[in-house]
DNA sequence: TATAAAACCGAGCAAGCGCTAGTTAACCCC
DNA sequence: GGGGTTAACTAGCGCTTGCTCGGTTTTATA
């Protein structure tokens, strides 16, 4: 059988399935429960996809494609090292906003993977955070940062992977202003 | 059937399934697994556990209460506002280091938690962060920054959370070292 | 060394799991 | 209006899952 990894109807099961797998974990939601919130029964799933496993890659690669796609818009816009390193920010807020299930499914759901899928995913994670090495590498060459770039890397990837768990973006601190705060942590403003 | 909560046993076999469900997760770690490990048969595991899912507590809940001793202990000897946090960093990797299994499956799977465990954590965790709360509020009153504290606290915890996904001792940078960056980063020094 | 308690075994049940097979219905294009 | 394509259905297979339970062995205590 031969399946359309880009049919309209294959991308709305797979925001379905973000959702389910957000809320209870990959392991946790059955095929017959994914089925059911997509309106169809569980034998017709497999018509969309070769199995279960799929379904998992296919949000998280969905989550990844769309954010390394608004990070290089935000990053065309920006100039010097510091509004870059702002762009970047804000990117990886707006994609974890916007696209919070496809990417709590990223963050929380990496083991449920099989290896091969697993390697092709850590390539495009790896193409991602490219930009971030190479955004603090500018900001070390205009002199506004010294000491360890890769710890710094991973201390604002961290501190902005883990606001999935606390920020709400209908609180008083915009995202915006948020990418700020963290910009100046960073920078030690 | 009554079970001892405080057997020398049961401790052990909690450390066993801690390892196991950081590996694999809790969900695709069946109960035969777990007993294979332990050196017994499946049926015997529910000798010392109700269920399975009483043993996710017990792990997670192992996992917090050494972090909240490690913590106090650590604080007990700090007293400049910046010493103590430093001890709180300092601690919190230290749990995150000695009891890394406890620790990330305290991280990913909440999800598999029963709503009633969940609740029962969710204070403990609670009682955890009031150190931060409260040493965050220290620096503030001692004039070491300004700013929104629980946006500070939030940012440490993600950073340092985030260090179970690349940290590794045994590289160039203990972590005293790291505490001290973190302790830096948070500060703006 | 007798006895109670704790730990474990072996076999298996009922439910739920991912997935398959074969079929049907609606649509599009020549 | 027949052939092909796509999307859905029904039914259920084979296996694994968490868990039970009566009986046995090991360990600790007196």
């Amino acid at each position: 059988m031969k399946l359309n990894k880009n049919s309209k109807r294959r991308k709305e099961l797979v925001a379905i399935a973000a959702q389910l797998f957000c809320n209870q974990g990959y392991e946790s939601t059955t095929v017959r429960m994914l089925a059911d919130a997509m309106g169809i029964k569980s034998g017709s799933l497999f018509h969309h996809f070769n199995d279960k496993q799929e379904i998992l890659y296919a949000v998280i690669e969905s989550g990844m494609l769309h954010a390394m796609e608004i990070t290089q818009q935000r990053l065309a816009l920006a100039h010097t090292p510091k509004e870059r390193l702002h762009a970047l920010a804000r990117a990886h807020l707006s994609t974890l906003l916007e696209d919070r299930n496809a990417h709590v499914v990223a963050l929380y759901e990496w083991r449920s993977l099989v290896e091969t899928s697993r390697d092709s995913l850590v390539k495009l994670r790896d193409a991602y955070e490219a930009s971030w090495r190479e955004v603090i590498n500018e900001c070390h060459e205009a002199g506004l940062i010294q000491g360890d770039q890769s710890l710094q890397r991973h201390m604002a990837l961290g501190a902005l992977n883990w606001t999935v768990q606390w920020y709400r973006p209908e609180g008083k601190l915009s995202p915006d202003e948020l990418a700020k705060e963290l910009v100046a942590m960073v920078l030690r403003e």
